[in-house]
DNA sequence: CCGCGAATCCGACAAAAGTAGGATTGGAAC
DNA sequence: GTTCCAATCCTACTTTTGTCGGATTCGCGG
C-alpha cells in the first residue's frame, strides 16, 4: 500500500505500557500507522494540528484535562477530527458523555485487540463503532437520569463524604435545601439512601473517586 | 547473550493491549524474554509448571481468581517463584495484601516503562522493588487498620448499599449488633459515617466495587 | 488455672438522614 | 405575554444512623 494512504493514528493515554501495546498492534499492519503519542490532554491539543491524525485513540482518565474535555477542545478547532475512546471505564454515563462530546467509537481496554483494529477501520471509513457490551450498558441508562448541574455538584460533595450540614455550608444554602437535592438525587439514581447513591454514582461513571 | 541465560518472564493480565505492550518492552531487550502469557489466574496456575518463568508479572484485577489468590496458589506448589505486581490499584491495602501474599515488587501501570525493566532486573537478581510512591502509600497505612473478618464482611454489605436492618437480616444478628460493628469500622478507618467508610474502603483497596 | 485483650453481642439515648408537601424562581414554548 | 415545566428552596415530621455503656465469649500467654 502507498504509505501516503496509510491511516494516521494518534494515541492519547497516560499508561506508557498501553501506548506501546497499541502502537505495536497498529504499526504491525500495512494500512495504518501511529503518527503521534500524547500523555496528557494538553499535549494532545498542541500536537493535533501538526500531526493531523485521521483517527485519535483517547483514554478518558488523564492527568489534568480529562478525555471528554480534550475531545471537545480538539473538535472546536478541527470539526472533522474523529475519535475512538479506549478506556477501562464501563459506566453508562462515561459512554454517554463521550458520545455526547463527539466520539465515534468506544472500546474497553481488555477487549481482544482485533476489536481495536476493527474500530479504527470502521471509524476511518466514516462509520461508528460500539461493541455489544457498550451498546448494552448505554441502553440500560435510564432516560431521565440526567442530573442538573446543582445536583451533580451536591453528588460530588456526597461522594467526598460530606454530611448534609457540611454540604449546606459548602454551598451557602440551608440544610433543608440540601435534603431536597439529596432526595432528588436518590430518586433519579433509583436508590434508597446516600450510601447507595455514592456507590452507583461511582459505578455508573457520574463521579470518579 | 546466551539465550539459555535469558530471564524468563510470564505475563498475567486480562488486558490484551497491555500484554502486547509489556511483551514488546521485554522482548526488545537481549537479557529477558516473555515465555508465557495468561489472561486469568487459573490459566496462570496451569501454565506455570510448564513454563517455569523466573519472574511473573501479575495484575491484581482478574476475572475469576484475583491476583493475590493466584500468587498464593502458585507459591504453594513453587516456593521459589518470584512475582512483580503490575496494576492500576494504588490503595495501601492492595499493596499490603500483595506483599503479604509474597510479591517481591509492586509497580503501577502508568509508570514509565523503564521502571518495569528495573523491577524485573532487581527481582530476578534476588532483590525487592518498590518505587517511592508505593512505599509512601504503604507507609501511610495505619498500623491498627486491620479489620476483623466479621468487620470486613459488614463493610462489604455496607458497600453493597445495605442498611443496618438489611445487614442484620443478611447475617442473622440484631440491628444493634450491626451498629457496634459499623462503629468499630468507622473507628478503624478513621471516618465519621458510613458514606465516608464506603469511599475510603474503595480508595484504599479494602473492597473493589 | 486465670487473667487479659480482642471480638462479638446487645439496649437506650442523641443526631443525622430521608419524606411529604408546598412556595418561589426562571427559562423555553406557544 | 403567559403558560407550563423544571429546578431550586424551604418547614415539619418519621426513620435511620451513630454513640455510649455494658455483657458475653474465646483464645493465648503468664
Amino acid at each position: 500500500m502507498n504509505p501516503a494512504e496509510k491511516m494516521k493514528v494518534m494515541v492519547v493515554d497516560d499508561h506508557p505500557l498501553l501506548r506501546v501495546g497499541i502502537t505495536a498492534i497498529v504499526n504491525a499492519r500495512s494500512d495504518m500507522t501511529v503518527v503521534a503519542q500524547a500523555e496528557t490532554g494538553e499535549e494532545a491539543v498542541n500536537m493535533f494540528p501538526r500531526c493531523k491524525p485521521d483517527v485519535t485513540l483517547m483514554d478518558l482518565k488523564l492527568r489534568g484535562m480529562n478525555g471528554v474535555a480534550t475531545i471537545e477542545a480538539i473538535l472546536a478547532d478541527h470539526p472533522s477530527a474523529r475519535f475512538i475512546v479506549v478506556t477501562t471505564y464501563e459506566g453508562d454515563e462515561d459512554i454517554h458523555r463521550a458520545l455526547e462530546a463527539g466520539a465515534q467509537g468506544y472500546i474497553i481496554k481488555g477487549m481482544p485487540y482485533q476489536v481495536l483494529v476493527q474500530a479504527l477501520q470502521r471509524v476511518h471509513s466514516g462509520g461508528r463503532f460500539l461493541p455489544p457490551p457498550v451498546v448494552h450498558a448505554l441502553a440500560s441508562r435510564m432516560p431521565d437520569s440526567d442530573l442538573s448541574a446543582r445536583e451533580l455538584e451536591v453528588l460530588g460533595l456526597l461522594v467526598a463524604g460530606q454530611s448534609n450540614k457540611d454540604i449546606a455550608h459548602s454551598l451557602g444554602i440551608t440544610e433543608a435545601t440540601v435534603k431536597s437535592h439529596v432526595s432528588a438525587i436518590l430518586m433519579r439514581l433509583n436508590v434508597n439512601d446516600r450510601t447507595q447513591a455514592v456507590v452507583t454514582a461511582i459505578q455508573r461513571g457520574l463521579i470518579h473517586l
